[in-house]
DNA sequence: CTTTGTACTTGCATTTTGCAAGTACAAAGA
DNA sequence: TCTTTGTACTTGCAAAATGCAAGTACAAAG
């Protein structure tokens, strides 16, 4: 059993998700739709694919990600995101448009430009999706 | 000059701020009212001296913080948040509000139920708070 | 019975972090 | 003047995390 550093909600969750990549995972399956390791690795930031299955781990560790063999193929695991996971959802939406306003690099593309006019809505609109496909499985 | 892993708003964010110091002195200077060095070393997470100069200095060159001598004490330094660094202000928030929902020794105190009543409230009034002492510098 | 797809695992070099100790320098006190 | 205190770093070194290249395992398809 690791120590905490402090029992500040904010550092907590920095224990848990604050590194680089950790995010970009949750990311993928929650805005881009992505399920699988290998998908996960195709991404365009390149990750490890030790980092990866590291990142997964831990993740799942937390009841952050559920992962369970694909219906279709044996070989194949499926991971979605739990409650706790589907929650992180506005501070992923929150670093989007935070990195889009002060990044000349990073343009608002569709998403973008909707959480700019209307974020509260977006948040909505996703929270019912990722919701559903939770309460199907 | 440091390429960048992609053009997402995401990762350029967590390029800048995706590690576990950088967000908790954010918050000493946005919620805790802190200012300098040596009160962020007094924070109860610990931070060495090392990661706490070299955090700062990436804040600073990438225009989260200013700083400047303190008017009271010539070897002091005063650290400020620009308004690029005031705008982490919803990130910090929701991640205050995930952190106390989903961890157990992280019992919310005053701010945190606030958060939990009226989020919207609680940022219209910290931006508030936050602007003005901008404005005045 | 070989190839393909999927998900890892391993080894090793590099980078980042963590910890302890020391430096620099202005202001205050004896 | 000399010493102590407060503030802000800097350095050295060990440990941990990351990045990269290569390899393994194993089910399914041909």
């Amino acid at each position: 059993m690791e120590k905490t550093r402090s029992d500040c909600p904010i550092s907590c969750s920095l224990e848990v998700f604050g590194d680089k990549w950790s995010l970009l995972i949750i990311r993928d399956i929650m805005l881009r739709g992505k399920l699988s390791y290998s998908e996960f690795l195709e991404s365009e930031e390149k990750i490890a694919t030790n980092i990866l299955v590291n990142r997964l781990s831990v993740l799942e560790a937390e009841h952050i990600l559920s992962k369970r063999v694909s219906p279709t193929n044996r070989s194949k695991f499926i991971y979605s995101l739990t409650k706790k996971g589907i929650d992180l959802l506005p501070i992923i939406i929150e670093m989007m448009d935070w990195g889009a306003k002060y990044n000349p690099n990073c343009p608002r593309k569709e998403l973008g430009k909707k959480i700019k006019k209307d974020k509260a809505g977006v948040i909505r609109e996703y929270f019912g999706k990722l919701k559903r496909q939770v309460d199907s499985q």
